[in-house]
Parts: structure tokens; C-alpha cells; sequence
DNA sequence: TTGAAAGCGCTAACAA
DNA sequence: TTGTTAGCGCTTTCAA
């Protein structure tokens, strides 16, 4: 424990106590080649000494080495990529001090034509692409040529398995239906028998199909007493869901309504208009306005979330660290399955 | 959208940009007196028009001011506070860039009188302080104390909201224990009656009393079904607990166990040994190891988590924000109720 | 109100 | 293998 020092320790002041030069100093410090066993230790020693800690700030400064990424994420979209977005300028003004610099552009929305054509005009002064992508083969060819030509590409709440991308960001999906599937088991306690809506924005995306196997999966292992209907697609769009949710509400045992994807408050209005909010169990996805508020009037029963400003600075920070060499911690880099009732929200 | 720069734009190329000194620049670019408004607007027309932004690094090198933080951990505890260290450790790390320094302390385990003399003959070389508080009057005039001698002071995990910190880092404990009365509840959905029992450390402790507030709030409101039983006092010790769960146990109406603190092996042991871990619902905190694997095994139903390394940043983050005279985001700093169950672990 | 210039602590090119 | 030195981009005296 060291107490108060008039003035912390630079790496001058080791040199000059190990009894070498600044630069050599610096080469025992990092690890660099061309020092002698024994002069490492004598550095190291000084180190110990004086309780010495590098200054990141000068070492960023003199290293002098900047990071240009871009974040590509599909326009015109939901509440959450619009959050997802402000959370990306937030990280990159987080991680300025490291030299990041980060540009956000749009797509079409899932159209993987355009992603793929906006993924190969890509300048190519970037050093790494963070990409919202849609598995399909032009985008992951075209996420394997920026490899190739060596960007550094992470994808971005939905993956595209095959590609050369080095990380995926983003929640586990399977088991993000097979959480909402525990809690519409559980929260269906008192219920003998009944059946389950489901609704997805597509099952062609990934990440609506998986959460539906894991769903699906809990549902037909665990709580096998309910039936799980075939999947209704909404596109995510809110009056395409509340035709489905009412033709899902015209079956007296309807007990439960799981939504996939966004496109909420169309079936909002179709439960709170037939009555039975309080009665079905509705699971959905997403912590936004909308479901805030319809978490806290008990239409919504439970809501599965993922963190947008988790993502965005993971997605930054695993892009450095590769551009860097740097370790990436795989614990701090898993994006958590939150879990929001009306009790916990943030 | 800027392309490709061979190199970003400096403050002195803003400088010259304005026809300008560097120094004026800098005064207009940081709002620091003594610059007419026209100049001003100049500068501002050439950070415009080159797209300037600065090097936090070179800034944070020219100030070279550095912040000394301590934190205050209870000594010889569980493994959160293990890992909330670890974590400290971590976010020091992260801040060293913009010149932080973190020490870490232990007093004995909730000691009142021990943890106010650590703080009375704290060094005044601190800049902050983060403390796991104990609300007990010796305390909170300790941490007054250290507020008026200059020293930044933020509660971490447990507050003393009765004192002069400037900050609480941690769970709205009151919500927490309600987020475990609606899981409770919910999970017992079958059920038609039975008894609930409720294991804390201590009632003395806030956080312990708060979270059994909040607890029966919710069940004596919408589950009424059920009694929740006194609470039992185990001082997070497995032992201890090991013969209140044995005890509840004895009850052939006992459907659910909530255990507010610490010490959960000791329920487990109980209740496994009982052979009722299926029937019998469990709700714990904090997610570790050994809840880990109750969750797997299905002995316990769901853990209610705050996450030690979003504390240990954000009370990071404010102390450092207060010294510099930044600005708190909230909503970054409120810690979550994560709620995990089998499917979502991490 | 403005400008010139000396660092902050480290890295890296070049010299020895 | 080691040393010397010129910056990195900004802040901050001190002078004008």
C-alpha cells in the first residue's frame, strides 16, 4: 500500500533508478526485443520499486494510431435500432481516448442484396465493420472479401454463422426462446390445458427461427400439456400482428401469446380490445416505451431484452482488440438475456 | 460523411484554418474566457468545416491531472465481493487512460465502528471514495466527515442514504425484493395455498430489510393465497441457514423459500436432503457458482442478480465525473435487477 | 484579447 | 545491445 507521493513514478524515473536509458527502459517494459536477460530484470526491478504504472494516455499519444470502423445497420427500423445507434456514437466517444473513430451507415432494411452491395463499396480506409447482416450467400461472400482484404468484421445482433466474421455480437437466440418459453410455462402455473399463439416478423430470419426452436423446445419438453400454434409472420408490422392477434384471440383456449419480434402495439390493441389482457400470458421481445408501459398496466407479461449499449460497446471493443492484438475477454463480451417484469424495470 | 483523410484534422490545422494562434483556439474550442465573439464563431467555422475532433489523449496527457480513488469492501466474504473486487480492479484499468487510480481496502464484515474509523483516518490524498456502507450513525458522520473535507464519497452495493454521499451505486433493494415476490407468485401459480418462508442475514442490514418489504408488498397484494412466514436470521451463514430451511421444511405446507442474503449452500443441502427441491419454489440472490448450478439442477427457480462489474464502473465513472465536474448520465448509471433463470445464464 | 513556447510521458527512428 | 532525440496533440504559463 503506498502511501500519498508527491508525484507518480514515469518511466524517466525508472530508467534513471534501473540505471538506463529512457528508450531502453521502454524496450524492457513492452517487452520489445534487443535487451539483455539482465537488464530486463534490473527495469524490473526498478518497476517494483516505485510501484511504477504506466501513463495510457502519453502511450496512446506517442504511438499515435487511430481506428476508423463503421457499424452498418438497416434504416428506416424499430425503436431499438434507433437506440442501438445513439449507443454506437455513445461507445465511440468512449473509446476516442484509444484513437477510435466510428461511422454509422444505413441499409435497406434486410435487404440482403444491398447489404451485400453496400458491404463490397465499402471504403477501404476502415480498419474493422460491425454488421447488423442477414445470412445469406451475397452478404457472407461479401463479408468474406472484407476479411479477405483484411478488415476486421464483427456481425451485430443477428449473425451470419458462416462467414469469416471474426465475432458474433448479439444474444443467443435459442435460448432467448427457450427463456420465454420457461416463463410462459411457469406464468401459465395454474392453466391444465390451452393453446399458444405464436407470432415472428419472418421465420427466413435467423434469429425468429431460432428463438422459436428454443421456445418451442421448452414448451413441448417441459409444459407439454399446452399446444403450440404453427407460427403466424407479421413482418414485424403492427397492423399485419393485430390481424393476427385477433384471429389468434378468436379461440376461446387461447392461453398464451408469444411475440418473436417487434411490431408490439398492434397486439396490444388487439388483447386490450378483446378483454383478455390480464387472462393470456403475453411474452414478448425488446424493453422499449411500448412495452414499458405495457409491462407496467399487466398487459405484458413478461419482456426478454437485449442490451442495446452492451452490444454497441462490445461490438467497438472486440473490433479494437483485434486490430490491436489485444486479449478479448469472451466473459465480458457475452451479451446477457435480461429479463424485465414489472418489478425490475430499469 | 467524411471520407478518407490522410490524417484527421489537429487543433493547430484548425488554428491556421481561423488564422488563429493555437493558443486562441484552444481557449475558443473550451469555452475558456477571454476570446471576443468573433473570434469564437471563426473557430467554431473551422471545426466545421475540417470536421475537428479532439485527442482525448493528448488533452488528458497535457492536464495530467490524476484522480486517486479508494474503495471500501467489507473483508473475508463471499464470492461477490470477491468478484466486485476483481471488477474494481478492472474498471481501474479501464479509467487508467484518463488518469485514475484505484486502491482497494477492507474493514471487518459490517463492523459499524471499524468501518468509520477506516474512513476517520482515511489518507487525504483521495480524491473519491466508494463505500459499502452501513447505515449506522458513526458511519454516516464519518462519511459527512470526508464530504466536507473535499473528498468525493459514493455509496457501492449498500447505502447510508441519510448521509452527504453524493451518490448510491447499487439495487433499488425494495424492487428487487418485489421482483422476487412476483416471481414467487407467479411460479406458484398452481398452488392454491401454503406457507412461504423467508431466510435474511439480518434484519438490521437496509438492503435485507428492504428486499423483505418489498417481498411481501407484492405477495400480501396479489397472492394472498399464500402466508409469508417471519423472517429467519442465518447471517449468511450456510449453517445456519442449513437448520432454518430444515425447520421450515418440517411444514408439509411450506410451497416456497426465499432467501434474501448469502449462505445459500446451506438451504440447498436442506432441501435437496428434504427431497422436495421440485415442488418446493426458491428464489435467491446473486448469481455465483453454486446458484449457478442450483439453476441447472432445478433446486433453485430464479436468482435475482446485480451485476458487480456494472458497480464497480458506474461508482468509478461518478466519482470521476464529480472531480471533473462532468456530467452523470442516470440511466447509465442505474444498476440493474437482472432476474436469470436456467435458460438465460450467461 | 491574443500569441509564443515549454512541457505532459511515452514511442520509435536513428545512431552508436 | 543500448542511447539520443524528435515528436504525438493538447494545455498552460508568461509576455505582448
Amino acid at each position: 500500500m503506498h502511501e500519498a507521493e508527491p508525484r507518480r513514478a514515469t518511466l524517466e524515473d525508472v530508467a534513471r533508478e534501473a540505471g538506463v536509458s529512457l528508450a531502453t527502459a521502454d524496450r524492457a517494459l513492452n517487452d520489445r526485443p534487443g535487451v539483455r536477460t539482465a537488464t530486463r530484470a534490473r527495469v524490473a526491478a526498478a518497476v517494483a520499486r516505485l510501484g511504477y504504472r504506466a501513463n495510457p494516455a502519453a502511450a496512446q499519444l506517442a504511438r499515435n494510431r487511430r481506428f476508423r470502423f463503421v457499424f452498418i445497420l438497416p434504416a428506416n427500423t424499430n425503436s431499438f435500432m434507433a437506440n442501438l445507434e445513439a449507443q454506437i456514437h455513445d461507445a465511440g466517444d468512449a473509446l476516442g481516448l484509444q484513437g477510435v473513430f466510428i461511422d454509422v451507415r444505413h441499409v435497406d432494411v434486410f435487404d440482403p442484396v444491398a447489404l451485400a452491395s453496400a458491404l463490397e463499396t465499402l471504403p477501404t480506409h476502415y480498419d474493422g465493420a460491425a454488421v447488423v447482416a442477414v445470412d445469406h450467400p451475397r452478404v457472407r461472400a461479401a463479408i468474406d472479401d472484407l476479411v479477405a482484404r483484411g478488415t476486421q468484421v464483427v456481425t451485430l445482433v443477428s449473425d451470419a454463422p458462416t462467414s469469416q466474421r471474426a465475432h458474433y455480437v448479439g444474444i443467443d437466440n435459442p435460448a432467448a426462446g427457450r427463456t420465454a418459453g420457461a416463463l410462459m410455462g411457469r406464468f401459465l402455473g395454474g392453466a391444465t390445458r390451452g393453446r399458444i399463439g405464436v407470432i415472428a416478423g419472418s421465420l427466413a430470419l435467423r434469429d425468429h427461427a431460432e428463438r422459436y426452436f428454443g421456445f418451442n423446445q421448452v414448451l413441448s419438453a417441459e409444459y407439454s400439456r399446452f399446444t403450440v400454434l404453427p407460427v403466424l409472420e407479421g413482418r414485424d408490422d403492427p397492423a399485419r400482428n393485430a390481424a393476427h392477434a385477433q384471429a389468434l384471440l378468436a379461440m376461446p383456449d387461447l392461453v398464451g401469446l408469444y411475440n418473436i419480434g417487434a411490431g408490439n402495439e398492434g397486439i396490444a390493441n388487439a388483447l386490450v380490445a378483446s378483454g383478455r389482457a390480464r387472462d393470456v400470458v403475453w411474452i414478448a421481445h425488446e424493453l422499449s416505451a411500448e412495452t414499458r408501459r405495457l409491462l407496467c398496466c399487466d398487459v405484458v407479461d413478461g419482456v426478454i431484452d437485449q442490451n442495446a449499449g452492451h452490444e454497441a460497446r462490445s461490438a467497438a471493443r472486440v473490433l479494437l482488440a483485434r486490430c490491436t492484438g489485444a486479449a478479448i475477454h469472451p466473459d465480458q463480451e457475452r451479451i446477457r438475456i435480461d429479463i424485465f417484469l414489472r418489478d425490475n424495470l430499469p
